[in-house]
DNA sequence: GTGAAAGCGCTAACAC
DNA sequence: GTGTTAGCGCTTTCAC
């Protein structure tokens, strides 16, 4: 006699005694295959509330070979930008019915491996690499083995290779755009603040940056290009020294809002008026520049991440993609008071 | 005959035939038992390498009825705070080897409902829910009746029931902590912009503000009292307003940095100094206080996702923690240029 | 120390 | 339209 038992989960195989049908009719239901009479849905619908059942998606994810979740990576790093990139991929994932694991791996090498193979292990469908190239080829590898497509976003690695997707900013354009907006204000001389040039993101920047100088005959001389780490520490001592030579600059394009930050107290430090004394600009459009108003280019980084949401379950639902293997979203010009000069 | 073959999975059975042991031990090797001979512990362990064989979590999962995974709630806000929860959450969980399901339900009420269904559905084993109480009392209903345990984060409903936890910062004690700062600056007129009352910590924090005016001898006159949304705009709308009046305040305690920033922002515009000739004041410790030196409360976002994640995975693995009901995290002043007075 | 076998909860042929 | 049943890949008693 077993008249005491722990409380038992509810099973499909419950819903099906108790609806007086099989366990296939209601897997039929509950999936909503349209093979089943309206009657008969009916029923089981009220048993399934009845029983208050909620189907085991881990037993359907072992029989289906998929789990309907995708993993993001992201360093340790508290920047917002990707946040905007984890918020728009959520909003897609939603939509299809995927679960987003969120994975932080620090500076810690050896748990970027470990992820990965945890993640295998979870039999993630897809995975987003917001972390420049993950460091160690070996993850990559693993993926690839293990077919579970991945993108990345924002970073990338200097070649793609074959199955190997990218999406982010036209850096590229991005300093254009700038170099433009100044070039019509009439600027000439310009000091260029890059961050590490080994992140794809930075080495774009620099080109963009370079590749119109000539055109729109910016003077660009050696001792106003200077590469940092992109903090705002480093923006604030290259501004300090930079306003110490005899020829100053009449612009700072600073390749990221922190380092613009940076350039900003330096400015003031110096009693120095933006616009009036020299012009200011960033790019990322991160929370600070609205306050200091300094123009910058918005990355778009919401959007960013719903393309890398739509086109990696292309990728999970169809083993290809309409995208290219290369997406790059449009930079847009934020204008403010940083370089507004009066007439 | 069957010559071609889909490329199978491989399994702990391929696992087992290959080295020539049974499923069962092979089992106990991957999960560390002690129980088997080193010598096929290595026998066993070099076939896996050799197939590159990852054992199957999912199937683990349905087996010992647990997926070592926890969700996070949280809306769609872009709030830095909460990445830092997440990012302590993280850590915590990856050393447990929990994985964190990320979920942003936006404004929508429904969505959120839907969302919990879906977790439980994937039988996460505990929720962490940083987006005050949830607004459908039903969702919480339904964590309960399906026995998955779930926490509260910065946010909390007025009651705690049995079997709710929290953990936030003790936002009274913040308030206070700002205000016996003013205090001893010789302060006696303050200004307090809130942020909407009906979250519990704008709540609080307006409790803790008000329960020192008294003591300290502070004027607190309604007209000096303000609620509204905390965005930067209606922080620069009412310090403006604020600041149009015959006798203007000595200071302006703003109950986030996002009020703060407009507040700043507004000063500026009139022309007035900070410290000089009003001080301001916030709470958050924000990205942007930094660089309007703005001295404000730490709430030690990340250490709050710390304790949030040893809670959780306390009450997932043994039913109870050591930890109260209510947690509260100790605020840290933060003092800048915005309060300090020339002597 | 190791193996055989039952079963976790579900889906999808395939039968009726 | 509906039911039977074999497995998805694993863990875990219980023998040996």
């Amino acid at each position: 006699v077993k008249l005491l038992e722990m409380k038992r989960n509810i099973t499909i195989k419950d819903v099906a005694e108790k609806s007086g049908f099989s366990v296939a009719t209601v897997s039929a239901v509950i999936n909503g295959k349209n093979i089943v009479s309206p009657k008969t849905k009916t029923i089981i619908e009220n048993v399934i509330e009845e029983l208050n059942y909620h189907p085991n998606e881990v037993a359907r994810s072992l029989k289906v070979s998929k789990t309907s979740s995708i993993a993001i990576l992201v360093r340790a790093i508290n920047n917002p930008f990707y946040l905007q990139v984890v918020l728009g991929l959520e909003e897609v994932a939603w939509k299809h019915k995927f679960e987003i694991l969120f994975c932080s791996i620090g500076p810690n090498l050896e748990r970027e491996e470990e992820y990965i193979d945890s993640l295998i292990n979870r039999r993630v469908d897809g995975v987003v690499i917001a972390t420049s190239t993950l460091d160690r080829q070996n993850s990559l590898q693993k993926l690839k083995v293990n077919k579970i497509p991945y993108v990345f976003v924002n970073r990338r690695p200097k070649k793609l290779q074959e199955h190997e997707w990218f999406v982010g900013l036209d850096n590229r354009k991005a300093s254009k755009l700038i170099m433009e907006h100044l070039y019509e204000l009439g600027v000439k001389k310009i000091a260029y603040l890059s961050g590490p040039r080994e992140y794809s993101t930075f080495y774009q920047r620099y080109e963009g940056f370079l590749s119109v100088t000539e055109k729109l005959n910016i003077t660009v001389t050696d001792e106003m290009i200077f590469e940092s780490d992109f903090t705002k520490e480093e923006g604030f001592r290259i501004t300090e020294q930079l306003l110490s030579i005899e020829d100053k600059p009449e612009a700072i394009f600073c390749s990221s809002d922190l380092l613009a930050s940076g350039a900003y107290l330096a400015i003031k430090k110096r009693g120095l008026k933006i616009p009036d004394d020299i012009l200011l600009v960033g790019i990322d459009n991160s929370e600070v520049t609205d306050l200091i108003d300094l123009t910058t280019i918005e990355p778009q980084a919401k959007e960013m991440g719903k393309i890398v949401g739509n086109l990696l379950i292309d990728l999970i639902e169809h083993g290809e993609s309409s995208f290219d293997q290369e997406t790059l979203l449009e930079p847009l010009l934020v204008v403010r008071k940083s370089t507004q000069l009066k007439k």
